[in-house]
RNA sequence: GGGGGUGUAGCUCAGUUGGUUAGAGCGAUCGCCUGUCACGCGAUAGGUCGAGGGUUCGAGUCCCUUCACUCCCGCCA
């Protein structure tokens, strides 16, 4: 039996009373009638209600306890009389009469209450992040990531996957994310760089013959913080799998991940079976390609009716003749809805740095006609064609605006979460997942112009490899899939390209030379030419996945020790000043701007 | 790198048009209280109003600079 205790403080009941019991725990709040104590004590279990009165000769010292105080309660279970029952807790139906006490644990005044649901800065929860800890919603978050990741690694197993390490200091890469570099001591010059995902070695654990490989893995890369996004580090449950298509990947990942949700939240899936959304329509529909799919509403492109002779809408017929695109969102119904709601949206796209929104509501007197500011610029005849192509009814408003495709995209996808908010659409209740499928291997560079590989440069490109025009990057298509829910990207994988000669010339086209490609991916282009088995996977985001399951929206909610935005974590002071004496050993000298 | 928000007691916040000695709740300290579970009641202590500069007879409040935290854009194969 331990010493501290007999019982944690979520064990007693009714059938416990009358045993001599120890518990140990937290002085989590305290009710101090002068001559009557109420105590309640907290571990990571529970809450145990103490009670102690004057004529115990440790009533005094008791009294005095600091909060958060670490004690040993020596005492008896007794019952509690039916009006003092608290049924919120567990332990409710009983209380421990102290006997005697011991401090385990000092505790000075606190920086921030635990007891209370009050929120606090982030600084200070950081800083004091033991104490945040200690607090009931976030610690039951860090429980749940616990749980979760262990489920995840016991559906792995049923399903045939094995965990293997991967190197925590490896090279750098010159695709995607800014590194982390280490410096070596033994190679003088030279870094080390953290891994921004394991994703050659698990391509050599496939050319290894290892077959399927999973692993809950650290994940480092040097970017700009977000809401969802730690600075630093994240963790990725990282799969691999031999001898597959696409389809194979999809049917580990769907079980999974149904398996997973299902099991820790109370939230339904909308569908078992993730609908396939190719990227060129999720783009059109959405704007995006992380969809919403909670979200009802659909963009439509009607450029083509802005050819019109009988729409005078000389604007956006203008913009249309120099190679913009129109397209619009249909809201069911709208009819009735007030003025300041279409002008809200019009307003508010217009504080997006856009030209706005124009609308109308498709109306019917003895003809139909646009019914708001700029309906008069549109024939019966227009108004008809508008209905049939976007499927709106009489009742129904059309929102819409023109600009340059990439631009557009953004707006109306912007537009699309805006009109469903003002509207209530979304259904906080469901997941809603899907796939986005057929990814272009490559894409254009915003700034250089450049050709450059869109995702990840190690995907199989679709289609007869024979017969891929690599005068044409840009129409080439990749098996590389992303798994969106609730808008929110949770993973993206691909079928690799294991052929060493058509990997040399995917990236001569994102302008790499053979030499450059040797030496930047010795290790996978060289396991390559031994024999490599055709192979695919993946990589969830694990902590997107506990934010989705705990409902939370900030990552920080589910990650027990985060760093703030900056990438400081001010508990352990990190990253730190370092002496000269480690610098020397290094061979580093530094230069800081000033 | 850029844009927005916030910064007042240990914590969470209020503070009017620029106007007397900057307030409340929780926490702390002291006292009273034997059935509370956000216990109750009374008192006391606690402030560089993030920092610096400016305008003004007068600044928590207006202006400028700067710092910290946060959200977003860029970035994140």
């Amino acid at each position: 039996m331990s010493i501290y205790r007999t019982h944690n403080c979520n064990e007693l009941r009714k059938e416990d009373v009358g045993k001599k019991v120890f518990l140990s725990g937290w002085i989590n709040k305290k009710r101090d009638h002068g001559n009557l104590l109420f105590i309640d004590l907290r571990d990571n279990y529970g809450i145990t209600q103490c009670i102690i009165d004057r004529e115990n000769s440790n009533f005094s010292t008791l009294e005095k306890m600091q909060l958060e105080t670490v004690i040993k309660v020596d005492g008896e279970v007794v019952d509690r009389s039916e009006e003092t029952v608290n049924k919120d807790i567990k332990t409710g139906e009983i209380e421990v009469l102290i006997k005697s006490f011991d401090v385990l644990g000092k505790c000075k005044e606190l920086p921030m209450p635990i007891f209370s649901d009050q929120e606090y800065s982030e600084e200070i929860r950081l800083k004091y992040r033991f104490l945040d800890l200690r607090r009931k919603k976030i610690h039951e978050n860090i429980i749940l990531r616990s749980k979760v990741i262990s489920f995840i690694r016991n559906e792995m197993n049923k399903l045939g996957f094995l965990e293997y390490q991967t190197p925590i200091l490896t090279s750098s890469s010159p695709e995607g994310a800014r590194d982390f570099l280490v410096p070596s001591r033994l190679n003088p010059g030279k870094f080390y760089a953290l891994p921004q995902a394991p994703q050659q070695f698990k391509q050599l654990i496939m050319v290894s013959g290892f077959d399927k490989y999973f692993q809950i893995a650290p994940c480092f890369r040097d970017e700009d913080a977000r809401a969802d996004r730690s600075p630093g580090e994240f963790y990725q449950l990282d799969l691999e799998m031999s001898f597959v298509e696409q389809e194979d990947v999809f049917n580990v990942v769907e079980k999974l991940l149904v398996n997973t949700f299902k099991n820790f939240s109370k939230k339904k899936l909308v569908k078992e079976k993730f609908p396939r959304i190719p990227y060129k329509e999720s783009m059109l529909k959405y704007g995006t390609d992380k969809p919403d799919l909670r979200n009802p509403l659909i963009i439509n492109d009607i450029t083509d009716v802005f050819l019109r002779d009988d729409i005078k809408f000389d604007i956006f017929k203008n913009l249309v003749k120099s190679g913009c695109k129109v397209r619009c969102i249909i809201t069911k119904d709208t009819k009735n809805k007030p003025r300041s709601f279409f002008d809200g949206i019009d307003k508010w796209a217009k504080e997006q740095g856009t030209s706005g929104m124009a609308y109308f509501t498709f109306d019917k007197d003895k003809e139909v006609f646009g019914k708001g500011p700029v309906g008069k610029f549109f024939s019966k005849e227009a108004i008809e064609e508008l209905m049939v192509k976007t499927g709106a009814n009489i009742g129904d408003s059309i929102f819409f605006a023109c600009n340059k495709e990439k631009d557009l995209e953004v707006i109306t996808a912007l537009a699309r979460n805006k009109i469903a908010q003002d509207l209530d659409l979304i259904d906080e209740n469901i997941f809603a997942f899907c796939w986005v499928i057929d990814y272009p291997m490559f894409e254009k560079d915003k700034e250089t112009k450049k050709i450059k590989f869109s995702h990840n440069p190690f995907s199989m490109p679709q289609g007869d490899l024979d017969k891929l025009d690599f005068g044409k990057p840009l129409d080439i298509l990749a098996y590389q899939y992303d798994i969106v829910c609730n808008g929110i990207e949770l993973s993206s994988g691909a079928i690799r390209n294991h052929i060493p000669d058509l990997m040399y010339k995917l990236f001569s086209v994102a302008g790499y030379n053979k030499n450059q490609v040797d030496q930047k991916f010795s290790g996978m282009i060289n396991a390559l030419n031994y024999g490599a088995p055709p192979h695919g996977g993946i990589a969830p985001g694990l902590d997107r996945i506990v934010m989705l399951l705990a409902n939370e929206k900030n990552i920080r909610e589910v990650t027990m020790f985060p760093m703030n935005q900056n990438a400081q974590d001010l508990m352990m002071n990190a990253p730190s000043d370092i002496g000269e004496d480690q610098l020397k050993e290094l061979g580093i000298s530094l230069k800081l701007k000033k």
